[in-house]
DNA sequence: ACAGGACGGTATCAAAAGATACAAAAAACA
DNA sequence: TGTTTTTTGTATCTTTTGATACCGTCCTGT
Protein backbone atom coordinates (compact mmCIF):
# COMPACT_ATOMS: atom_id res chain seq x y z
CA UNK A 1 0.00 0.00 0.00
CA UNK A 2 1.72 3.14 -1.31
CA UNK A 3 -0.35 6.03 0.00
CA UNK A 4 -1.08 5.78 4.11
CA UNK A 5 -1.47 9.49 4.95
CA UNK A 6 -3.96 10.45 2.40
CA UNK A 7 -6.06 7.40 2.96
CA UNK A 8 -6.17 8.34 6.92
CA UNK A 9 -7.15 11.77 6.11
CA UNK A 10 -10.78 10.36 4.98
CA UNK A 11 -10.72 8.36 8.86
CA UNK A 12 -9.88 10.99 11.67
CA UNK A 13 -11.80 8.51 13.95
CA UNK A 14 -8.74 5.98 14.06
CA UNK A 15 -6.57 7.45 16.69
CA UNK A 16 -3.88 4.56 17.75
CA UNK A 17 -1.12 3.82 15.29
CA UNK A 18 -1.10 0.30 15.62
CA UNK A 19 -5.17 0.46 14.44
CA UNK A 20 -4.00 2.29 11.79
CA UNK A 21 -0.84 -0.04 11.15
CA UNK A 22 -3.14 -3.17 11.11
CA UNK A 23 -5.49 -1.71 8.65
CA UNK A 24 -2.52 -0.77 5.96
CA UNK A 25 -1.31 -4.29 6.84
CA UNK A 26 -4.09 -6.76 6.48
CA UNK A 27 -6.48 -4.20 4.26
CA UNK A 28 -6.71 -3.70 0.53
CA UNK A 29 -7.47 -0.63 -1.39
CA UNK A 30 -9.64 -1.22 -4.51
CA UNK A 31 -11.76 0.56 -7.15
CA UNK A 32 -14.93 0.03 -8.66
CA UNK A 33 -16.89 1.25 -11.21
CA UNK A 34 -20.37 2.08 -11.58
CA UNK A 35 -22.53 -0.98 -11.57
CA UNK A 36 -20.04 -3.07 -9.56
CA UNK A 37 -20.95 -4.94 -7.14
CA UNK A 38 -20.17 -5.20 -3.26
CA UNK A 39 -22.09 -7.41 -2.01
CA UNK A 40 -25.14 -9.53 -2.54
CA UNK A 41 -27.97 -10.57 -0.53
CA UNK A 42 -27.17 -14.33 0.86
CA UNK A 43 -23.99 -14.08 0.50
CA UNK A 44 -21.37 -14.59 3.53
CA UNK A 45 -20.06 -11.51 4.44
CA UNK A 46 -15.88 -12.27 4.58
CA UNK A 47 -14.69 -8.73 3.89
CA UNK A 48 -15.44 -5.51 5.50
CA UNK A 49 -15.40 -2.35 2.81
CA UNK A 50 -14.56 1.18 4.36
CA UNK A 51 -15.44 3.55 1.43
CA UNK A 52 -13.01 5.88 0.62
CA UNK A 53 -14.36 7.93 -1.96
CA UNK A 54 -17.72 7.52 -4.54
CA UNK A 55 -20.47 5.68 -2.66
CA UNK A 56 -22.45 2.47 -2.45
CA UNK A 57 -25.78 2.16 -2.40
CA UNK A 58 -27.35 -0.81 0.12
CA UNK A 59 -30.48 -1.74 -1.14
CA UNK A 60 -33.35 -4.86 -0.55
CA UNK A 61 -34.66 -6.57 -3.38
CA UNK A 62 -37.48 -8.87 -4.11
CA UNK A 63 -38.64 -9.97 -7.31
CA UNK A 64 -38.56 -6.71 -9.17
CA UNK A 65 -38.87 -4.06 -6.77
CA UNK A 66 -36.19 -2.35 -4.67
CA UNK A 67 -35.85 -0.18 -1.81
CA UNK A 68 -32.48 1.85 -0.93
CA UNK A 69 -31.34 0.98 2.75
CA UNK A 70 -29.02 3.71 3.02
CA UNK A 71 -25.97 5.51 0.72
CA UNK A 72 -22.24 4.11 2.07
CA UNK A 73 -19.86 7.43 1.37
CA UNK A 74 -16.65 8.60 2.42
CA UNK A 75 -15.16 7.52 5.95
CA UNK A 76 -17.82 5.49 6.23
CA UNK A 77 -18.92 1.42 6.47
CA UNK A 78 -21.24 -0.58 5.70
CA UNK A 79 -23.58 -1.28 9.02
CA UNK A 80 -25.60 -4.15 7.37
CA UNK A 81 -22.22 -6.16 6.22
CA UNK A 82 -20.97 -5.41 10.26
CA UNK A 83 -24.31 -6.87 11.48
CA UNK A 84 -23.57 -10.04 8.87
CA UNK A 85 -20.28 -10.86 9.89
CA UNK A 86 -20.32 -10.86 13.36
CA UNK A 87 -23.42 -13.07 13.60
CA UNK A 88 -21.53 -14.84 10.59
CA UNK A 89 -24.71 -14.34 8.94
CA UNK A 90 -25.50 -13.85 5.41
CA UNK A 91 -25.79 -9.95 4.11
CA UNK A 92 -29.68 -9.49 3.96
CA UNK A 93 -29.12 -6.76 1.52
CA UNK A 94 -27.44 -5.68 -2.16
CA UNK A 95 -24.50 -3.63 -2.10
CA UNK A 96 -23.99 -1.78 -5.25
CA UNK A 97 -21.70 0.94 -6.57
CA UNK A 98 -22.91 4.20 -7.76
CA UNK A 99 -19.84 5.90 -8.97
CA UNK A 100 -16.31 5.33 -9.48
CA UNK A 101 -15.63 4.31 -5.86
CA UNK A 102 -12.78 3.03 -3.55
CA UNK A 103 -12.80 0.81 -1.29
CA UNK A 104 -10.46 -0.30 1.57
CA UNK A 105 -11.60 -3.96 2.51
CA UNK A 106 -10.12 -6.01 5.30
CA UNK A 107 -10.90 -9.57 6.12
CA UNK A 108 -14.20 -9.39 8.72
CA UNK A 109 -12.64 -11.68 11.23
CA UNK A 110 -10.45 -9.06 12.35
CA UNK A 111 -13.18 -7.44 13.47
CA UNK A 112 -13.59 -9.08 17.23
CA UNK A 113 -9.98 -8.49 17.64
CA UNK A 114 -9.42 -4.62 16.66
CA UNK A 115 -12.74 -4.10 19.39
CA UNK A 116 -10.79 -5.77 21.89
CA UNK A 117 -7.66 -3.63 21.10
CA UNK A 118 -8.68 -0.26 19.86
CA UNK A 119 -10.89 2.53 21.82
CA UNK A 120 -11.08 4.20 18.50
CA UNK A 121 -12.22 1.66 16.47
CA UNK A 122 -15.33 0.75 18.96
CA UNK A 123 -15.97 4.44 18.62
CA UNK A 124 -16.01 4.00 15.35
CA UNK A 125 -18.60 0.96 15.23
CA UNK A 126 -21.03 2.24 17.44
CA UNK A 127 -20.84 5.56 15.81
CA UNK A 128 -21.37 3.75 12.29
CA UNK A 129 -24.63 1.91 14.29
CA UNK A 130 -25.90 4.76 16.01
CA UNK A 131 -26.10 6.48 12.41
CA UNK A 132 -27.71 3.92 10.09
CA UNK A 133 -29.87 3.00 12.82
CA UNK A 134 -31.32 6.36 13.39
CA UNK A 135 -31.91 6.60 9.57
CA UNK A 136 -33.56 3.01 9.47
CA UNK A 137 -36.04 3.90 12.45
CA UNK A 138 -36.76 7.64 10.81
CA UNK A 139 -37.65 5.58 7.09
CA UNK A 140 -39.51 2.89 8.99
CA UNK A 141 -41.78 5.46 9.93
CA UNK A 142 -42.36 7.16 6.76
CA UNK A 143 -43.21 3.68 4.94
CA UNK A 144 -45.25 2.40 7.79
CA UNK A 145 -47.39 5.94 8.47
CA UNK A 146 -47.35 8.04 5.65
CA UNK A 147 -48.62 7.56 1.95
CA UNK A 148 -46.37 7.64 -0.74
CA UNK A 149 -46.85 11.26 -1.86
CA UNK A 150 -45.74 12.50 1.37
CA UNK A 151 -42.92 9.97 1.07
CA UNK A 152 -41.83 11.44 -2.53
CA UNK A 153 -42.33 14.79 -1.30
CA UNK A 154 -39.75 14.20 1.79
CA UNK A 155 -37.69 12.59 -0.59
CA UNK A 156 -37.25 15.45 -2.48
CA UNK A 157 -36.78 18.28 -0.13
CA UNK A 158 -34.51 16.34 1.79
CA UNK A 159 -32.31 15.72 -1.51
CA UNK A 160 -32.87 19.11 -2.19
CA UNK A 161 -31.63 20.68 0.50
CA UNK A 162 -28.51 17.85 0.93
CA UNK A 163 -27.61 19.07 -3.08
CA UNK A 164 -28.37 23.11 -2.30
CA UNK A 165 -30.15 22.80 -5.22
CA UNK A 166 -33.93 23.03 -6.15
CA UNK A 167 -33.46 21.00 -8.79
CA UNK A 168 -32.84 17.39 -8.05
CA UNK A 169 -31.33 14.65 -10.77
CA UNK A 170 -33.25 11.73 -10.66
CA UNK A 171 -35.94 10.04 -13.08
CA UNK A 172 -39.09 8.30 -12.13
CA UNK A 173 -37.68 4.61 -12.16
CA UNK A 174 -34.81 5.38 -10.02
CA UNK A 175 -36.84 7.08 -7.72
CA UNK A 176 -39.39 4.19 -7.72
CA UNK A 177 -36.73 2.16 -6.28
CA UNK A 178 -35.48 4.54 -3.84
CA UNK A 179 -38.53 4.16 -1.97
CA UNK A 180 -39.50 0.83 -2.94
CA UNK A 181 -41.99 1.43 -5.13
CA UNK A 182 -43.00 1.24 -8.91
CA UNK A 183 -42.20 3.74 -11.54
CA UNK A 184 -45.86 4.30 -12.52
CA UNK A 185 -47.53 5.13 -9.01
CA UNK A 186 -44.03 7.54 -8.53
CA UNK A 187 -45.01 9.16 -12.23
CA UNK A 188 -48.59 9.64 -11.11
CA UNK A 189 -48.17 11.64 -8.08
CA UNK A 190 -45.25 14.25 -9.49
CA UNK A 191 -48.09 14.66 -12.08
CA UNK A 192 -50.26 15.47 -9.39
CA UNK A 193 -47.59 17.35 -7.68
CA UNK A 194 -47.11 19.69 -11.33
CA UNK A 195 -50.59 20.12 -11.27
CA UNK A 196 -50.19 21.31 -7.70
CA UNK A 197 -47.76 23.64 -8.90
CA UNK A 198 -45.40 22.13 -6.06
CA UNK A 199 -42.95 20.55 -8.51
CA UNK A 200 -41.92 21.42 -12.46
CA UNK A 201 -40.47 18.48 -14.06
CA UNK A 202 -37.63 17.95 -16.89
CA UNK A 203 -36.68 14.92 -18.17
CA UNK A 204 -34.98 13.52 -15.58
CA UNK A 205 -34.95 16.04 -13.02
CA UNK A 206 -37.65 17.46 -10.94
CA UNK A 207 -37.26 21.11 -10.11
CA UNK A 208 -38.92 22.11 -6.48
CA UNK A 209 -41.15 24.95 -6.54
CA UNK B 1 -27.98 -1.18 46.43
CA UNK B 2 -28.65 -4.41 48.07
CA UNK B 3 -28.16 -6.90 45.57
CA UNK B 4 -25.14 -6.62 44.01
CA UNK B 5 -24.76 -10.56 42.74
CA UNK B 6 -28.28 -11.23 41.75
CA UNK B 7 -28.02 -8.08 39.90
CA UNK B 8 -25.05 -9.15 37.61
CA UNK B 9 -26.13 -12.83 37.17
CA UNK B 10 -28.43 -11.15 34.64
CA UNK B 11 -25.70 -9.38 32.69
CA UNK B 12 -22.90 -11.94 32.24
CA UNK B 13 -21.57 -9.42 29.35
CA UNK B 14 -20.10 -7.41 31.92
CA UNK B 15 -16.43 -8.41 33.14
CA UNK B 16 -14.68 -6.13 34.63
CA UNK B 17 -14.96 -5.34 38.05
CA UNK B 18 -14.39 -1.24 37.90
CA UNK B 19 -17.64 -1.62 35.09
CA UNK B 20 -19.77 -3.19 38.11
CA UNK B 21 -18.47 -0.76 40.65
CA UNK B 22 -19.71 2.10 38.31
CA UNK B 23 -23.12 0.59 37.88
CA UNK B 24 -23.94 0.38 41.09
CA UNK B 25 -22.66 3.55 42.31
CA UNK B 26 -24.04 5.60 39.27
CA UNK B 27 -27.30 3.28 38.87
CA UNK B 28 -30.31 2.88 40.33
CA UNK B 29 -32.92 -0.08 40.73
CA UNK B 30 -36.54 0.76 39.86
CA UNK B 31 -39.81 -1.40 40.17
CA UNK B 32 -42.22 -0.11 37.38
CA UNK B 33 -45.88 -1.81 36.51
CA UNK B 34 -48.10 -2.42 33.20
CA UNK B 35 -48.69 0.65 31.89
CA UNK B 36 -45.69 2.83 33.14
CA UNK B 37 -44.00 4.92 30.63
CA UNK B 38 -39.95 4.77 30.68
CA UNK B 39 -40.13 7.22 27.58
CA UNK B 40 -42.31 9.42 25.35
CA UNK B 41 -41.43 10.65 22.31
CA UNK B 42 -39.79 14.00 22.07
CA UNK B 43 -38.01 14.17 25.18
CA UNK B 44 -34.42 13.98 25.85
CA UNK B 45 -33.18 11.04 27.23
CA UNK B 46 -31.12 11.44 30.62
CA UNK B 47 -30.96 8.24 31.73
CA UNK B 48 -30.24 4.49 30.14
CA UNK B 49 -32.30 1.44 31.39
CA UNK B 50 -30.79 -2.11 31.47
CA UNK B 51 -34.06 -4.20 32.03
CA UNK B 52 -33.38 -6.95 34.61
CA UNK B 53 -36.93 -8.35 34.69
CA UNK B 54 -39.49 -8.10 33.00
CA UNK B 55 -39.42 -5.87 29.48
CA UNK B 56 -40.48 -2.95 27.76
CA UNK B 57 -42.42 -2.45 24.67
CA UNK B 58 -40.55 0.12 22.47
CA UNK B 59 -42.71 1.82 19.57
CA UNK B 60 -43.57 4.41 17.47
CA UNK B 61 -47.22 6.13 17.29
CA UNK B 62 -48.75 8.63 14.98
CA UNK B 63 -52.55 9.97 15.61
CA UNK B 64 -54.06 6.96 16.80
CA UNK B 65 -51.72 4.19 14.80
CA UNK B 66 -49.02 2.03 16.66
CA UNK B 67 -46.01 0.00 15.40
CA UNK B 68 -44.23 -1.80 17.86
CA UNK B 69 -40.59 -1.64 17.18
CA UNK B 70 -39.03 -4.27 19.46
CA UNK B 71 -39.15 -5.68 23.03
CA UNK B 72 -36.11 -4.73 25.67
CA UNK B 73 -35.74 -8.17 27.50
CA UNK B 74 -34.02 -9.22 30.70
CA UNK B 75 -29.78 -8.51 30.13
CA UNK B 76 -30.88 -6.24 27.45
CA UNK B 77 -31.00 -2.52 26.55
CA UNK B 78 -32.85 0.12 24.80
CA UNK B 79 -31.04 0.83 21.72
CA UNK B 80 -33.40 3.65 20.44
CA UNK B 81 -32.66 5.62 23.84
CA UNK B 82 -29.27 4.27 23.47
CA UNK B 83 -28.75 6.55 19.99
CA UNK B 84 -30.95 9.17 21.52
CA UNK B 85 -28.49 9.76 23.70
CA UNK B 86 -24.93 10.17 22.13
CA UNK B 87 -26.27 12.89 19.72
CA UNK B 88 -28.50 14.24 22.64
CA UNK B 89 -31.49 13.90 20.25
CA UNK B 90 -34.90 13.13 21.65
CA UNK B 91 -36.87 10.52 21.43
CA UNK B 92 -38.25 8.98 18.48
CA UNK B 93 -40.00 5.92 20.33
CA UNK B 94 -42.45 5.23 22.91
CA UNK B 95 -41.08 2.89 25.73
CA UNK B 96 -43.72 1.20 27.85
CA UNK B 97 -43.58 -1.26 30.21
CA UNK B 98 -45.92 -4.39 29.79
CA UNK B 99 -45.72 -6.36 32.84
CA UNK B 100 -43.91 -5.75 36.46
CA UNK B 101 -40.54 -4.38 35.38
CA UNK B 102 -37.05 -3.95 37.64
CA UNK B 103 -34.81 -1.46 35.43
CA UNK B 104 -31.39 -0.38 36.17
CA UNK B 105 -31.47 2.98 35.30
CA UNK B 106 -28.12 5.01 35.02
CA UNK B 107 -26.87 8.54 34.19
CA UNK B 108 -26.55 8.81 29.79
CA UNK B 109 -23.43 11.08 30.35
CA UNK B 110 -21.54 7.65 32.07
CA UNK B 111 -22.20 6.49 28.15
CA UNK B 112 -18.79 7.63 26.46
CA UNK B 113 -16.45 7.44 29.74
CA UNK B 114 -17.25 3.77 30.21
CA UNK B 115 -16.97 3.26 26.61
CA UNK B 116 -13.29 4.24 26.53
CA UNK B 117 -12.45 2.28 29.94
CA UNK B 118 -14.80 -0.95 29.71
CA UNK B 119 -14.32 -3.29 26.78
CA UNK B 120 -16.91 -5.63 27.74
CA UNK B 121 -18.95 -2.25 28.15
CA UNK B 122 -18.41 -1.90 24.12
CA UNK B 123 -19.07 -5.45 23.45
CA UNK B 124 -22.43 -4.74 25.23
CA UNK B 125 -23.64 -1.49 23.20
CA UNK B 126 -22.22 -3.16 20.06
CA UNK B 127 -24.23 -6.62 20.69
CA UNK B 128 -27.49 -4.55 21.25
CA UNK B 129 -26.99 -2.30 18.11
CA UNK B 130 -26.35 -4.90 15.86
CA UNK B 131 -28.98 -7.37 17.36
CA UNK B 132 -31.61 -4.58 16.95
CA UNK B 133 -30.52 -3.40 13.52
CA UNK B 134 -30.81 -7.49 12.09
CA UNK B 135 -34.75 -6.96 13.75
CA UNK B 136 -35.37 -3.57 12.40
CA UNK B 137 -34.28 -4.62 8.58
CA UNK B 138 -35.75 -7.52 8.85
CA UNK B 139 -39.35 -6.04 9.91
CA UNK B 140 -38.70 -3.05 7.58
CA UNK B 141 -38.39 -5.77 4.43
CA UNK B 142 -41.84 -7.29 5.56
CA UNK B 143 -43.40 -3.59 5.59
CA UNK B 144 -42.22 -2.72 2.62
CA UNK B 145 -42.52 -6.01 0.76
CA UNK B 146 -45.25 -7.49 1.89
CA UNK B 147 -49.24 -7.49 2.40
CA UNK B 148 -50.68 -7.24 5.83
CA UNK B 149 -51.66 -10.78 6.02
CA UNK B 150 -48.63 -11.79 4.97
CA UNK B 151 -47.06 -9.82 8.20
CA UNK B 152 -49.93 -11.00 10.27
CA UNK B 153 -48.80 -14.67 9.47
CA UNK B 154 -45.23 -14.45 10.05
CA UNK B 155 -46.01 -12.51 13.33
CA UNK B 156 -48.34 -15.64 14.54
CA UNK B 157 -46.03 -17.86 12.97
CA UNK B 158 -42.83 -16.83 15.13
CA UNK B 159 -44.58 -16.09 18.51
CA UNK B 160 -45.98 -19.51 18.29
CA UNK B 161 -42.48 -20.60 18.00
CA UNK B 162 -40.56 -18.47 20.88
CA UNK B 163 -43.86 -18.91 23.29
CA UNK B 164 -43.73 -22.86 22.13
CA UNK B 165 -47.57 -23.06 21.75
CA UNK B 166 -49.64 -23.70 18.88
CA UNK B 167 -52.36 -20.92 21.13
CA UNK B 168 -50.74 -17.10 20.90
CA UNK B 169 -52.74 -15.20 23.65
CA UNK B 170 -53.06 -11.44 21.81
CA UNK B 171 -56.42 -9.49 20.77
CA UNK B 172 -57.05 -8.36 17.13
CA UNK B 173 -56.28 -4.90 18.44
CA UNK B 174 -52.77 -5.42 20.05
CA UNK B 175 -52.50 -7.30 17.10
CA UNK B 176 -52.89 -3.83 14.76
CA UNK B 177 -50.96 -2.12 17.31
CA UNK B 178 -47.91 -4.50 16.75
CA UNK B 179 -48.11 -4.79 12.99
CA UNK B 180 -49.14 -0.99 12.48
CA UNK B 181 -52.41 -1.19 11.07
CA UNK B 182 -55.95 -1.17 12.27
CA UNK B 183 -58.17 -3.84 14.53
CA UNK B 184 -60.51 -4.04 11.52
CA UNK B 185 -58.42 -4.96 8.55
CA UNK B 186 -56.84 -7.49 11.66
CA UNK B 187 -60.33 -9.50 12.20
CA UNK B 188 -60.84 -9.25 8.36
CA UNK B 189 -57.83 -10.75 7.35
CA UNK B 190 -57.70 -13.64 10.75
CA UNK B 191 -61.37 -14.07 9.53
CA UNK B 192 -60.30 -14.87 5.78
CA UNK B 193 -57.41 -17.40 7.31
CA UNK B 194 -59.96 -19.07 9.39
CA UNK B 195 -62.24 -19.47 6.46
CA UNK B 196 -58.60 -21.04 4.94
CA UNK B 197 -58.35 -23.68 8.33
CA UNK B 198 -55.11 -22.13 8.54
CA UNK B 199 -56.22 -20.62 12.15
CA UNK B 200 -59.14 -21.31 14.50
CA UNK B 201 -60.41 -18.11 16.55
CA UNK B 202 -60.92 -17.87 20.12
CA UNK B 203 -61.88 -14.88 22.24
CA UNK B 204 -57.87 -13.72 22.78
CA UNK B 205 -56.51 -16.30 21.52
CA UNK B 206 -55.47 -17.73 18.30
CA UNK B 207 -54.69 -21.28 17.60
CA UNK B 208 -52.12 -22.30 14.86
CA UNK B 209 -53.25 -25.10 12.69
C1' DA C 1 -29.27 8.73 -39.99
C1' DC C 2 -31.09 4.89 -37.69
C1' DA C 3 -32.00 1.49 -34.11
C1' DG C 4 -32.62 0.52 -29.55
C1' DG C 5 -33.10 1.85 -25.04
C1' DA C 6 -34.37 5.00 -21.41
C1' DC C 7 -37.85 8.05 -19.97
C1' DG C 8 -42.29 9.71 -19.08
C1' DG C 9 -47.62 10.18 -19.70
C1' DT C 10 -51.74 8.00 -19.27
C1' DA C 11 -55.76 4.83 -19.39
C1' DT C 12 -57.93 0.86 -17.45
C1' DC C 13 -58.69 -2.53 -14.13
C1' DA C 14 -58.03 -5.02 -9.78
C1' DA C 15 -56.65 -5.57 -5.23
C1' DA C 16 -55.42 -3.92 -0.78
C1' DA C 17 -56.13 -1.14 2.93
C1' DG C 18 -58.44 2.13 5.56
C1' DA C 19 -62.61 4.68 7.59
C1' DT C 20 -66.94 4.38 9.70
C1' DA C 21 -70.65 2.39 11.71
C1' DC C 22 -73.40 -0.90 14.14
C1' DA C 23 -74.25 -5.04 16.76
C1' DA C 24 -73.58 -9.12 19.55
C1' DA C 25 -71.02 -11.79 22.84
C1' DA C 26 -67.91 -12.21 26.58
C1' DA C 27 -65.53 -10.53 30.43
C1' DA C 28 -64.70 -7.41 34.12
C1' DC C 29 -66.34 -4.96 37.69
C1' DA C 30 -68.94 -2.82 41.21
C1' DT D 1 -76.97 -8.73 39.56
C1' DG D 2 -76.72 -5.07 36.53
C1' DT D 3 -73.56 -2.06 34.13
C1' DT D 4 -69.57 -1.06 31.62
C1' DT D 5 -65.77 -2.35 28.90
C1' DT D 6 -63.45 -5.29 25.82
C1' DT D 7 -63.53 -8.10 22.04
C1' DT D 8 -65.02 -9.63 17.74
C1' DG D 9 -67.88 -9.85 13.36
C1' DT D 10 -69.34 -7.63 9.52
C1' DA D 11 -71.25 -4.41 5.97
C1' DT D 12 -70.45 -0.42 3.13
C1' DC D 13 -67.81 2.89 0.90
C1' DT D 14 -63.53 5.31 -0.44
C1' DT D 15 -58.87 5.84 -1.23
C1' DT D 16 -54.53 4.18 -2.25
C1' DT D 17 -51.61 1.36 -4.53
C1' DG D 18 -50.37 -1.82 -7.85
C1' DA D 19 -50.43 -4.32 -12.48
C1' DT D 20 -50.54 -4.01 -17.33
C1' DA D 21 -50.46 -2.00 -21.51
C1' DC D 22 -49.56 1.31 -25.08
C1' DC D 23 -47.49 5.29 -26.97
C1' DG D 24 -44.55 9.25 -27.89
C1' DT D 25 -40.23 11.52 -27.01
C1' DC D 26 -35.60 11.96 -26.13
C1' DC D 27 -30.95 10.22 -25.95
C1' DT D 28 -27.08 7.34 -27.24
C1' DG D 29 -24.15 4.53 -29.78
C1' DT D 30 -23.04 2.85 -34.26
Amino acid sequence: METPQPLFSKLPLFKEPELKEALLKHGQLLAFNKGDVIVKTGQYVRFLPIVLKGSIRVFQQKEDREVSLYYVRSGETCTMSLAAAYFNNKSVSHGVVMEPTEVLIFPANFLTEWQLQFPSWNQYIITMFRKRYDELINTFEGVVFDHINVRVMEYLKRKSLIEESRIIDISHQTLAKELGTTRVVISRILKQFEREKKVKLLRGQIEIK
